[in-house]
RNA sequence: GUGAGUGUAGCGCAAUUGGUUAGAGCUUCGGAUUGUGGUUCCGGCGGUUGAGGGUUCAAGUCCCUUCACUCACCCCA
């Protein structure tokens, strides 16, 4: 019979690279409790409107990349394609942010898009995601964007270019929209096929396209800038001095545009020169109009997602310490079958004790279970005259020393000698 | 969805212009005067060369189909 494998774009995280995870997202924990966010966990799946009507229906993920189905009762669910959304549906949900409060919360796990794989992307690919709920400050946008280079800094990531740009709110962007419009219709010629779509559908999207001939009409589009509302035109000024007093160099794209439809005014990503081409390591960005995109009334918000599995490969790249590897600390030897009890006795006791340890379960040679012993700190070795004197032998392992002491002493001896 | 590249042992690889029984290395497992690991030495396991078809006296090698992976386009984390 044909083995089966993981489906195409999803992969197993094996415990070789797994304590690596568990590193990058200890430290995302401990940077986000510093910024006052706390963690959440939410559905996996949502109903399919939440993406529909949040994200937008004429953008890419919600055309064609969502994991959409009916279940059993008829219903339309689709896995999150985005944390956001649900980030959004939840606050509402839970009256998080009534009464003007506000709500810092964090996330990660799992999202899915129906893309081809490559380097850095996945079907089912990894995410940490912080969202600032209530605040319409431009400070929560600082402190958003310091959060994830924090984050970064503390992971020890090299070259990552900051880019920023802000793409309006309802009042402004209407407005260029209509400029864009005006715009490139004169200049279809030298559209390619999806600009020409996007026209219609999504003027801004053209500007980020990347083929030559777009890129050189977008190069003299209506600037952005020339079209912010006095609002957003302050709100991004107060972003950028914000930046600039923390310390922080960003460069401003006036090219990048969102492909979700909620962004409104600050939009950003964190790029890495050692990723293929896919080479954002996170992006966000404020988006105030999501809430009643939803239908919860008006909540203004600001966050990032930081694709785990780009951070993971980019440290892997730089040389990036992940922190010590896991490992065993102790392992508990049988001599003779006959102590293969004992054995196990003392292994459970060091373990409850809080230290590491690991016994033979299958049977093993002496020899063989001194081999994997090497690996380990300590050897703890039960023969025939431990048993009969009621003491173990321990062996420390990095210079060959060797003592035999009371079993009932093991744990303290270990615990001082570790 | 489109394009390009790659599929040989658990892993990374080798195999003259198509030519005997597809090979080492690492890993793994076992052993080297019966109570002591890392180094060393010896040995074992391990393959329908991704799958299917075709050309040929002969295919890992050439052709077709298919599947998988990789990279890129699109877009994004």
């Amino acid at each position: 019979m044909a083995a089966i494998n993981a489906p195409r774009g999803t992969r197993d995280i094996l415990p070789s690279e797994s304590w690596k995870w568990s590193h990058i997202i200890k430290t995302a924990s401990e940077t986000m409790m510093d910024f006052g966010f706390s963690e959440v966990h939410l559905p996996i799946f949502e109903h399919t409107e939440l993406f529909s009507r949040g994200v937008g229906e004429t953008t890419d993920i919600v055309e064609k990349e969502m994991y959409t189905f009916n279940d059993r009762g008829g219903r339309s669910i689709t896995l999150r394609p985005e944390a956001t959304a649900g980030v959004m549906r939840a606050a509402i949900e839970n009256n998080l942010c009534v009464q003007g409060a506000s709500a810092k919360i964090w996330n990660w796990g799992p999202m899915f898009r129906h893309e081809r794989p490559q380097k850095g992307r996945y079907r089912q690919f990894y995410q940490i995601d912080a969202e600032c709920l209530g605040i319409a400050s431009a400070m929560a946008d600082v402190e958003v964007i310091a959060l994830s280079i924090e984050i970064f800094r503390r992971l020890g990531l090299k070259n990552l270019e900051v880019v920023i740009n802000s793409v309006g709110c309802e009042k402004c962007r209407p407005v260029y929209r209509q400029k864009l419009i005006d715009y490139f219709s004169s200049h279809k010629s030298e559209l390619c096929e999806t600009c020409l779509t996007r026209l219609e559908r999504n003027p801004l999207r053209i500007l980020d396209c990347k083929n030559e001939s777009c890129g050189r009409v977008a190069d003299n589009a209506p600037d952005i800038f020339d079209s912010l509302c006095s609002e957003c035109r302050e709100h991004f000024a107060e972003v950028r001095a914000g930046l600039e007093r923390l310390g922080f160099t960003y460069t401003l794209n006036k090219r990048l545009v969102r492909g979700l439809d909620y962004y409104t005014k600050t939009a950003y990503e964190i790029l890495s020169g050692d990723l293929g081409s896919q080479n954002a390591v996170a992006g966000g960005g404020r988006y105030d109009n999501l809430a009643s995109a939803i239908g919860g009334g008006k909540i203004p918000g600001v966050g990032f997602a930081c694709g785990l599995d780009r951070v993971a490969l980019v440290m892997e790249q730089q040389g990036c310490s992940f922190g010590k590897m896991p490992n065993t600390d102790v392992y508990v030897a049988s001599l003779g079958d006959d102590s293969r009890g004992a054995v196990q006795i003392l292994t459970y006791e060091l373990r409850k004790n809080n230290i590491r340890s690991e016994c033979d379960t299958s049977g093993k040679s002496f020899k063989s279970q001194m081999k994997i012993a090497g690996t380990c700190k300590f050897a703890c070795i039960i023969g025939a005259d431990e048993i009969a004197n009621n003491t173990v032998s321990v062996k420390n392992l990095s210079d060959g020393s060797q003592v035999n002491i009371p079993v009932n002493e093991a744990v303290n001896y270990l615990k001082e000698n570790l």
